[in-house]
DNA sequence: TTATTATCTAAGCAATTGCTTAGTTTTGTT
DNA sequence: AACAAAACTAAGCAATTGCTTAGATAATAA
């Protein structure tokens, strides 16, 4: 028996319309909203007679999705990158990902969900470089390679946009938004174990130096994301020539 | 013969409060907005005559400022610099500077005014430690010490700001507040030219190299604006003494 | 052709923002 | 005590923001 119009208008009064799209995208409630959470289960047992009868609805939908939500998400990621999490608005975004805003909210929950979805985009574009770096086996020159891999990664024509995850942890304050600041963090973590990684491929050094130079290198990298902004092609490669000049 | 009321009273319809207070405070037309320099040129007769009569006006005024505006400005800019600029609502201004919005108006024109009035009081304070750099004569090792000093200095309690000028920097967009901007690229300007100054000391260097760690230093330091935030002391110590190594 | 769902459109909401207005209160001078 | 200006208070404005609603339209399967 087909999901219908009729199931859809009963279970109007007790849902707003994102909560009702959920419902029918998926049952997946984690990461709803305190707010949904609590709607579900004060109307639970209605709700379990209308999962009930969703359940039964095996027919596929009507209409395929139209837009791929890699490729509204891409965009979304450069406007973030060029502008930053706060000067981004909503509509800005409906503008840059070609779709409406309640399609944003329908997809994504809200502007964090779009952005860190976006983060996990900008994740599967770094790992380009930073997979060679991994593959190359090239200890502090691999290391080298990926600083001037990603000055080149974060030019869009003339335009540096520096590093997303930086950008934005000196953007937004850690007390402000937990999720993102995780993420964040997270991220340049396992830049940092990269660095790790390729620094004990040179026996000589000791693992105090080991985590002193990770440190040094991450610092560097934090400086050229905002170097890159304000300095020249030049002086951007002297800057990496002289960081490594003792490593 | 005073400048009295009855003054006032006429010269209302013209022009709105904050130009008539900014004609009390003084007849200094710079930086007047575009719309009040228009509206100055429209009436010029009107307000040439009204001129004259302030002129006449040699009276001291009845009651003198309360609050001191370099307090206000101190506690403006250390909202600022927790805060950030965007971040940083009149509201918030208002309750931080503890005078009123219009007294805010009144004094410095709008949010940039009091931003850019905090950027000086920044000046200030960080000249301590720029002085202090300039007068060790002391080469690498000063530098070295204005690290330190610097990490010092952004630090309030536990709370490590970074640095006022880094933060803005990479918060604003260029072409969002071009005087904003053309200030924080003079002060880096400045503490770059120190820099250079220094190593300078150092008859073996050759202009080349001191250019290319000035700007391999400056990277430093923007890194550590942002890793103070993120790192614990003895990591920002150990990634000082690195980066001093290569010098 | 009909049913169903995806996506859109237009409008709206409450909160926040930078800034202004008009009148009031406070304070210091005469 | 009166006068004059500083500073305050309360309200307001237009624009922007994140997010939601209700109905309409488009596209696909049956």
């Amino acid at each position: 028996m087909a999901f219908n119009g009729f199931f859809l208008q009963i279970m109007k009064p007790f849902f707003n319309n994102t909560v009702l799209t959920s419902l029918k995208n998926s049952l997946n409630l984690e990461n709803s909203s305190p707010k949904t959470l609590k709607f579900f289960f004060k109307e639970s047992f209605l709700f379990l007679s209308y999962c009930l009868a969703l359940c039964c609805s095996l027919k596929t939908m009507a209409r395929k999705k139209q837009y791929n939500e890699e490729e509204v998400i891409q965009k979304a990621m450069g406007l973030f990158w060029r502008n930053g999490y706060e000067a981004t608005s909503v509509r800005m975004l409906e503008k840059e990902m070609g779709i409406n805003q309640f399609s944003i909210y329908a997809s994504f929950k809200n502007k964090q969900g779009v952005f860190l979805e976006s983060i996990k985009y900008y994740k599967t574009q770094i790992n380009i470089i930073k997979d060679k770096l991994r593959k190359s086996n090239n200890g502090v020159a691999g290391i080298q390679q990926y600083f001037s891999d990603f000055l080149e990664f974060s030019k869009e024509g003339s335009l540096c946009k520096g590093c997303l995850v930086t950008n934005t942890v000196n953007e937004i304050k850690e007390d402000s938004d937990e999720i993102i600041m995780t993420e964040l963090k997270k991220f340049a973590n396992e830049i940092r174990d990269l660095f790790v990684s390729n620094l004990k491929q040179d026996d000589s050094k000791d693992n105090t130096i080991i985590e002193k130079q990770a440190d040094y290198l991450m610092n560097s990298l934090l400086g050229l994301s905002i170097a890159s902004k304000v300095f020249n092609q030049n002086q951007l490669e002297d800057i990496i020539e002289v960081t490594f000049l003792n490593l």
